[in-house]
DNA sequence: CTTGTTGTTGATCATGCGATCAATAAGGAA
DNA sequence: TTCCTTATTGATCGCATGATCAACAACAAG
């Protein structure tokens, strides 16, 4: 058997200045590392990509310490799943904060949201409602993130009540409804992405009908970049 | 070693009018066995709960001869999937063809599909958009089914423009637009069922704003069940 | 320099998957 | 009856998964 024994030689080849460590690491700075992987491996190939073996090879280390940082598998997809969603409403939910009125407010979340931009989190959402049915922990979280995006809209749509802007009797369900139309027609560009045109213009229209608001008043008519 | 070789005892026992053969069947028979078995697991599990042994278990023979029945696995779900959703699009297209007028259609399309009782399509659908990403030949099938859902209801709303019941400038646009709203919002009820009142009603008034119907008229109000 | 903690490895186990194929036997045809 | 087609079996291969663990070595503390 040859000996196959790492010698030290392939690490800390660095500057003078940080000595970034090559061989052994802080748990804190591993466990970043692995995160890192893994989220990375979940937005490009999906959660049920992230598999001990996957993880550790894009890491580059052995399988077993990726195992040794979690419970479990399911821990780690259903962990990964959370912080990629919440980031995402966090940055949209700041983007809203920052408009005046609820009625841009509810047409800047309807364009941002369907800009196509984020389809690799639509893709990730949608494997998350399949995985969820034998992984608890994600099934969790998953209803976890839905509450929260739908905390944020139903927001706003109260803002637009109090406002007169909007004009329904349950703010609530009418978010809900929202957050519906909106990951059904995203997830329906993760298949088909031709086909329709003009997906905002319809979108507005319709919230424009749940939401009691003047037709054309949600706009997506304006500001568009193109 | 024991013998377990079956002896055709358990066999053959049977009245003697239909004489159902229980050992050798016809190729036919066996592919509808099979087809059967895997739409069970589909609908009770998932598809990705599709395997070689896990069919051939419930119909009760060796794996070996499911895989004799398919050129592979991939092509065994893609046509599952397309048995089961093309049968719901049939059966729910020939109940609108009852109805005299587009509003009832249209009316009748959304009542229907956002009734709870096809949940278990609806994760069918969902799975499928993640696995068609690794399966191409289900890829197919979904975008096949998604066009021939999408014709049903753009044949209603073209009706409904010519009948000046609904008034809007893209048909085609706004039954994606449709479909896309119902398969989120039944999405979301695979995860969350409760929190959302109305739905039905919501929706109603949405599309209502979309396709330029009065508010109210497409119900969702007198009919129900309840 | 010595010692002890612990991050890290590499191998291994049990399981499940799709696919393949020689061997068997059932059943119709001659 | 005999023969031949083929439905059917059961075993096997290669691969991937999650989990576990003894052994190793890097680093800090003494």
């Amino acid at each position: 058997m040859i000996n196959n024994k790492k010698t030290t030689l392939d690490c800390c080849v660095m500057s003078s200045t940080i000595q970034k460590r090559t061989g052994r690491k802080t748990p804190a700075e591993r466990a970043a590392e692995i995160a890192e992987a893994a989220k990375e491996i979940a937005l490009e190939q999906g959660l049920s990509a992230i598999t001990l073996r996957n993880v550790a090879a894009r890491v580059g280390v052995a399988s077993g310490l990726v195992a040794h940082y979690q419970p479990n598998v399911d821990a780690l997809v259903a962990g990964i799943f959370a912080t990629i969603v919440a980031a995402e409403t966090d940055e949209v939910s700041g983007l809203l904060d920052r408009l005046p009125t609820p009625l841009e407010r509810l047409g800047m979340l309807l364009e941002t949201l369907m800009d196509n931009s984020r389809i690799d989190v639509t893709a990730i959402w949608v494997e998350a409602w399949t995985l969820g049915r034998r992984n608890e922990a994600l099934a969790a979280c998953v209803r976890e993130q839905m509450d929260a995006w739908q905390e944020v809209v139903q927001g706003v749509v109260e803002a637009g009540i109090v406002a007169g802007e909007f004009e329904t009797f349950d703010a609530s369900s009418v978010a809900w409804q929202i957050l519906g139309m909106v990951d059904g027609l995203n997830a329906q560009a993760l298949v088909r992405w031709d086909g329709v045109s003009d997906r905002g213009t319809h979108l507005a229209r319709a919230v424009e009908g749940m939401v009691g608001a003047a037709r054309g008043s949600l706009g997506s008519s304006g500001r568009a970049q193109t």
